[in-house]
DNA sequence: TTGAAAGCGATACCAA
DNA sequence: TTGGTATCGCTTTCAA
């Protein structure tokens, strides 16, 4: 072959106009049925596919959703690489495509998406690691881009109310459940192991804890915080057992800290992390896992309806359950 | 705006015509200097970026690269997470842009493969994981599609007259550097851990090991062999010394066997993983890291020479030397 | 050096 | 239901 076919080589072969063989393809409904497969027998046999440059340049949709490849985060890296590739699978199903791009900081994701903006290379944005004072939201809203935010806007007063669509789990509800379970096994001084700054999931999963920790339980002595590393975790936890603290189990803000707090206790006190990551399931740490197909399913319907392109403007949003998978 | 600026836009504003637009934006050398700033400052002032869609109609080029995601493979998925990351890095840089899609398998991956070459979705594809008898190179080959391999072409006889252009990490030398280096540190006694199936890569990080050992030492019983998974690596480490193997030191094939060896050795044994892994890293573990920055690079370079576009056919290969990354 | 005109492949609109 | 025609935004070829 020389050539890849086109419409008009499809239209010759089946003895029909090159609108024709555009409506077989795109609304096959308004053609009749006995001309339609003689279309489609040609279009299979010329191994026709349609250009995509060309339809994006005439429909005015790029078919593609933009994303940022993120750094490299130790441990947790594996989260938004499995959120990736179940993105990539929800998108293709509608017919769109993953774009990637990297960036240095916010500013530089920023220009970025500027620049993919008015090259018409992205109909919208997945955006992801949300955090307070996020400037995302408002620059794209501002510029009627199209996004769906993995991750709740933690800013603001009333999430629910947010102009922008988004889609997250219930990290306080993960840690809850794992906290009731080991309470349910008998365990009563169930420690937390958490990160200091106030980031917003931070303190959602500590009040999953404290939640469900009996109200007569005092928690100040089983509260322990500490930097995401898990050298860090594991003194923390030491230093705490040598002050005199003592654990029947620990749930942790993730499983960073989870594997520090388990060489710092030993194979002998549940842990609990958060993630699942590769790493707690090669060591048998206990993990709240996070349904990133259902994640990313929800952020693509989000972003398009049901239909087969973005939508202008949805606002909708999502708080998926997350469940606890223990090990020995 | 109501619109996104065109050519037309902002030849009406430079009061030039429409190829003259074009020109400054690709052959800026052909354009007089005082017209060229003239339209230069009306990009500027409209914002204008030349449509992509347009741009890859009428070039017959697409500017995209194919790669697939591959499911997450454990500990290890950390590496090709950094290397798509170098990759749409080292893309970006000649203004080529990488486009993701997922496969179940081989077969799966091939007519994806042949999708988005049919829609003229992609200019080539960066290929990675090859195996012995993978059918990728002979298909892509055969119907002219540019591609570079992450890997060598392992089932040649002659990896260097290999009909495609490949680049590879040389496994071989990072254990051979390892293992040299824990001898000069005085270390005798140094086993290997590798894999069974007959992989190449785990054949030729094993000759670097055995490379690297002095010719008097037997080799027999410090050469041992698991399945990549922690669990598994744990237990033949234990058996090996209750069968009264004695190690000074152990050289792994991967980071999930030198987890597993780490715990059947204590810390006080030097254990050294490959890829660097974020686990290897949290848990002191020395390892062989491979140079992903350069492979990605090295990968679009050959697939590119040094130009701005796909080459038709390329047939160079790169072998790079990783480093080994020593910890306490 | 600059301008005019012709497509690239597909779809939307309108008329038949 | 089907076919002609204009157009999407850009680059390339050919004249001026």
């Amino acid at each position: 072959m020389s050539h890849p076919a086109t419409v008009a080589d499809v239209a010759r072969a089946a003895g029909v106009s090159r609108q024709t063989v555009s409506n077989v393809l795109n609304r096959p409904e308004v053609v009749r049925p006995s001309t339609r497969s003689r279309v489609q027998a040609a279009v299979q046999e010329l191994g026709y596919r349609p250009h995509a440059s060309a339809r994006r340049l005439r429909t005015r949709q790029s078919s593609t959703l933009g994303v940022r490849l993120e750094p490299v985060h130790g441990i947790s890296g594996a989260v938004l690489d499995r959120f990736l590739h179940a993105l990539v699978d929800s998108a293709d199903e509608r017919g769109m495509r993953i774009l990637l791009f990297t960036a240095e900081d916010v500013d530089d994701e920023l220009a970025h998406i500027e620049h993919l903006v008015e090259g018409s290379d992205v109909d919208g944005f997945v955006l992801t690691s949300t955090f307070h004072g996020d400037p995302r939201p408002a620059w794209l809203g501002t510029r009627g881009v199209p996004f769906v935010m993995f991750g709740r806007p933690w800013g603001l007063p009333d999430v629910d109310a947010a102009p922008h669509p988004w889609v997250d789990v219930d990290g306080r509800a993960g840690l809850h459940d794992a906290t009731t379970h080991l309470l349910a096994l008998g365990h009563r001084r169930i420690g937390f192991l958490g990160w200091p700054s106030h980031s917003g999931q931070g303190d959602e999963r500590r009040r999953g804890w404290q939640g469900a920790m009996p109200p007569d339980e005092p928690l100040d002595a089983l509260d322990l915080t500490c930097e995401d590393d898990v050298a860090a975790a594991r003194r923390t936890v030491t230093g705490a057992l040598d002050g005199g603290a003592r654990f029947d189990a620990l749930v942790c803000a993730s499983d960073t800290l989870a594997l520090g707090a388990r060489f710092a206790l030993g194979a002998s006190v549940p842990v609990v992390g958060y993630d699942d990551t590769p790493v707690a399931e090669a060591l048998g740490i206990s993990s709240v896992e996070q349904p990133l197909v259902e994640v990313a399913s929800a952020a693509v319907e989000l972003l398009m309806g049901s239909g087969r392109s973005v939508l202008p403007a949805s606002t909708g949003h999502r708080l998926l359950a997350p469940r606890v998978v223990w090990r020995a």
